[in-house]
RNA sequence: GUGGUUGUAGCUCAGUUGGUUAGAGCGCCUGAUUGUGGUUCAGGAGGUCGUCGGUUCGAGACCGAUCUUCCACCCCA
């Protein structure tokens, strides 16, 4: 046993029950996503690291699995830079190539590449694996699949609309009832930042703020004033501490709060926008909430933030996430093409799915008939009725070999398949069949239109 | 990347301050039952105690390293 093989680390085998879930979720997502419009692409595995690196931020840098380069790889290295150890250097001379972090930086790099075959606005969906080089824990792997929806070559506030909705329609298709759709604006951010003089310590003083439900009001403060933000600005952000209310009233706040600031106006702006038309146009099951404390992907995000909180009373971090960049294809030379997007974390959405028991039990498509092998000649007989069941539609197998009854019943009730068909020398000869329902236990012979109506 | 945690049969777990041959339940295999599974009864197989090294007369237990699990940071789906 210790020679027994394994998996790397935060990586995961799926056996057929499984796949029969996830791809459950796939279809799902996948039916929504085209509802709405939406077109797949894909993309490689990997990509060029120089499209990857510097993307994402230096912890991003971190956590991108690099390829090692092929044949000799040693032989070009840089000199001092190995004898120094210097990683980064060593790194860029020994690798050119790495896996990709997230669906969205590839989605820029298609965009521009493809840029003159492309139909603006163009929409698109990405269903792939992604790979991070973190450390393990409940809901957090190194190789995960994203499910990513996003719009370019569009302003239109409409689309932040729309992909409210498109949340809305996924989790209530997926019977996920009750999460939290929250919204914030990194417009509203500047402009806090602006306001308490902080708008050079714009990323120090989002990511301590996004801390607030977690760590406390207090500790955020602390962790403000060790970023070098001034106590004058900390107590400007009082009100902000204690927002809550609706939408309604908690934009009215912010109004107050940002009076001075034209770029916090102009988000608060658009975020009344968003509610106005959401509360038109209402939402199945989900619910939008506006959520200042809201700070990710700050390295791209320009307008919109969406986070999804799932329903109350269940432990996951956050099962998807998008937002607006306005310029995320200018990093690879195009100006000028605004886009917005969101994600799904199918891993996360199993682990709540399965938390809840929300999975339908239809999701495993089991043989619903298995005939009973006695030999040669009633195996060939056998082989045509199924043909036959198998035309009609019916999941049915033979047992493969001339093994005990006892061995290819328990077989069947090992793989709960609910009917099973005996065939011998009487039934050849009478042309009948045994029906047997493993699960009353009864037995009946019929004829073989009356086999498929009893298992249909 | 930092700090902590976990690993004993296919699975879930016992195993005393270091002391003969490491246990249980479930599962698995065989038979009772040669054309009948799920229940019952009888029997059986299965462990380099994560791996490597160290301390010791003696290590599943103690020490070190490493891998793995989970958790808190960091960050994030």
């Amino acid at each position: 046993m210790a020679q027994k093989p394994g998996i790397p680390k935060g990586t995961r085998d799926f056996n057929p029950e499984q796949v029969a879930k996830r791809n459950y979720i796939f279809n799902t997502i996948r039916k929504r996503f085209e509802t709405f419009g939406f077109q797949p692409i894909e993309t490689p595995s990997f990509e060029n690291s120089e499209t990857l690196m510097g993307k994402y931020g230096d912890e991003g840098d971190r956590l991108i699995f690099k390829i090692l380069n092929s044949g000799d790889y040693l032989s070009k290295v840089n000199e001092s830079a190995y004898k120094e150890k210097d990683s980064n250097t060593l790194t860029s001379s020994i690798s050119e190539k790495a896996l990709r972090y997230d669906l969205t930086v590839p989605f820029a790099r298609y965009v521009v590449q493809h840029q003159n075959e492309i139909e603006f606005p163009f929409k698109r969906y990405q269903i792939q694996p992604v790979w991070r080089a973190d450390r393990p824990q409940k809901g957090r792997f190194r190789e995960f699949y994203q499910c990513d929806a996003d719009v370019v070559g569009s302003d239109s506030l409409w689309q932040e609309v729309e992909f409210i909705q498109l949340y809305d329609s996924v989790f209530s298709s997926l019977k996920l009832e009750g999460v939290t759709i929250k919204i914030n604006n990194r417009k509203i951010l500047s402009g806090i930042a602006e306001v308490i003089g902080a708008s050079d310590k714009l990323i120090d003083f989002t990511v301590a703020l996004d801390k607030l439900d977690k760590i406390g009001e207090e500790k955020v403060k602390e962790e403000m004033r060790s970023k070098g933000i001034l106590e004058e600005g900390i107590n400007k952000l009082q009100p902000l501490f204690t927002l809550s209310g609706s939408f309604e009233s908690q934009i009215e706040s912010l109004k107050s709060i940002l009076s001075s600031s034209e770029e916090g106006i102009k988000g608060i702006e658009e975020l009344a926008f968003i509610n106005e038309a959401i509360s038109q146009l209402g939402l199945e099951t989900a619910t939008l909430q506006l959520d200042v404390t809201l700070a990710r992907g700050l390295n791209y995000y320009t307008g919109a933030i969406f986070e999804v909180a799932a329903p109350k009373g269940v432990q996951m971090g956050s099962i998807g996430g998008g937002g607006r960049y306005d310029d995320l294809t200018g990093i690879f030379g195009l100006k000028n093409v605004s886009g917005v997007g969101i994600s799904f974390g199918l891993d996360r959405i199993y682990l709540v799915l399965e938390e809840l028991n929300l999975f339908p039990n239809t999701v495993t498509k089991n043989v619903e008939v298995l005939f009973i092998n006695f030999g040669e000649q009633e195996a060939l007989f056998s082989l045509k009725a199924i043909k036959l069941l198998r035309s009609e539609g019916i999941n049915a197998e033979l047992y493969p070999d001339t093994a005990k009854m006892k061995k290819q019943m328990n077989h069947a009730n090992k793989r709960a398949i609910p009917f099973v068909v005996l065939v011998g020398e009487q039934e050849m000869t009478s042309d009948t069949y045994t029906l047997k329902n493993m699960t009353s236990g009864e037995q009946t012979k019929v004829s073989l239109i009356e086999l498929i109506e009893a298992i249909r």
